[in-house]
This record gives structure tokens, sequence and C-alpha cells, in this order.
DNA sequence: TCCTTAAATAGACAATCTTCTATATGTTCC
DNA sequence: GGAACATATAGAAGATTGTCTATTTAAGGA
């Protein structure tokens, strides 16, 4: 993936909230929404609609509901990209 | 440092092509200009105060020349932390 | 001191992003 | 099929961001 993409699905206060919620569990939107307290479900929706756009956030209906969890090998591959690119002289390639 | 901070310096491809030009060397403020062709001066001005504030760059004034160098410990540190944060299970901690 | 060069800052404008309300789509149950 | 619930989408308003031109600040050399 794009690095960039990645950076700008992760710049936002918001949107790394949500993902804390979702990075060890599966989650259902209206579960996010009341977790968050303060925003609405369509902008949990927009968050969500990002996050998957960038394959951060695996997704599975299930009746009436969606539910989310975090990509985190997505996220590990994107850091791994992060450092490549940025920091190459700090990565360990065969340790 | 802050994730949100990180992820809002990196989300601008601007801004990356700029942190790759200074990845391995430092460079200075006008040099970066010829490099990136399209921009003008203060745009890349403005980017690297943005990197700076970050402090994903260090920097040095040299006559009436300064030099800008990608600072790789923080990006290491704030990919360490993006990875902590959210790809907890792919971290492995004493290896 | 004045001129030149290098970089930063100010201010304006357009584009993008975040959030909202209102509405549409999809699913289940009666 | 229709009501109720869960989520997504549309469209608008306000905030933030990226870029430019014009100007200022900083440093060096004649």
């Amino acid at each position: 993936m794009d690095s960039v993409l990645f950076a700008k699905a992760m710049a936002d206060d918001t949107r790394q909230k949500i993902m804390h919620l979702l990075c060890c569990r599966w989650m259902c939107v209206n579960d996010v929404v009341d977790q968050m307290g303060d925003i609405t479900q369509p902008t949990v929706s927009h968050h969500l609609g990002i996050l998957r756009d960038a394959e951060l956030v695996n997704t599975r209906r299930e009746g009436k509901q969606v539910f989310y969890c975090l990509n985190q090998d997505k996220v590990a591959a994107c850091c791994g990209l992060l450092m490549q690119n940025f920091a190459p002289e700090k990565v360990n390639f065969f340790e």
C-alpha cells in the first residue's frame, strides 16, 4: 500500500481512538458509537469507511449489524514500509 | 511523541518526497527546492517547518544556508509507537 | 553601509477534511 | 408487505491544510 494513504488514514484523533477500540476485538458500529460518546453514528461510519478504504480494518456482516476489527497485519506492514522508506538505517533486515 | 502529530506530519505526498530526499543526507533548503522541481521555496519552507515541529528533521545553520536531515531515530520511535498501539500482537518485545 | 543571496513569515485563496442533519439502503421479524 | 432497527450515503457548513505571491529576517561580501 501507499504510505501516504496509510498516514492520511491515521492522521486524525477520532480515527485513532476508533482504531484503539477495534484493536483486539470485533465491535459493531453502534457499540463503537456508544464507546466514542460524543460523535454521531454517521461520523463513525464515515471514519470506518476511510479505515476500510485503507484496508486498516476488516469487516463482516452479521444479520443487521456490521462488525469491524483492526487489521493488525496491515498496520504492521505499513509501519514496516515507513521504516524502510524513512528509517532504513534503523532496520535490521536479518535479525 | 503523539502518534497523531506524527501521522499528520507524514500525511502529505509533498512532505514524504521531501523526507525521502533528506533520508540519508543533509541538504540546504534551496537544494531541496531544486530537487522538488515544481513547488516554490516558501512552500518547501512551510513543509520543513511542519517536519521540524514534529521533530522529524534535524536542522543546522551554516552561514547563509540552513541544512536539514531526516531524523531516522524519531521515525523509528514513532513507528514503534504505532506498532505498540495498533499492532500489539505483531510486536515481538524480546527478539 | 549597501547589495546580494538564503530562508522564514504573513496573508490570501482554493482544496480538502470533519462533522452534522436528513435520508436511503439493507436486514429481521411480525 | 410493513414496521423497526442498524448502517451507509448525500449534502451542507465550518475548520484545517496546501499553495502561492509579497515581504521580512538573517548572513556574507564589496
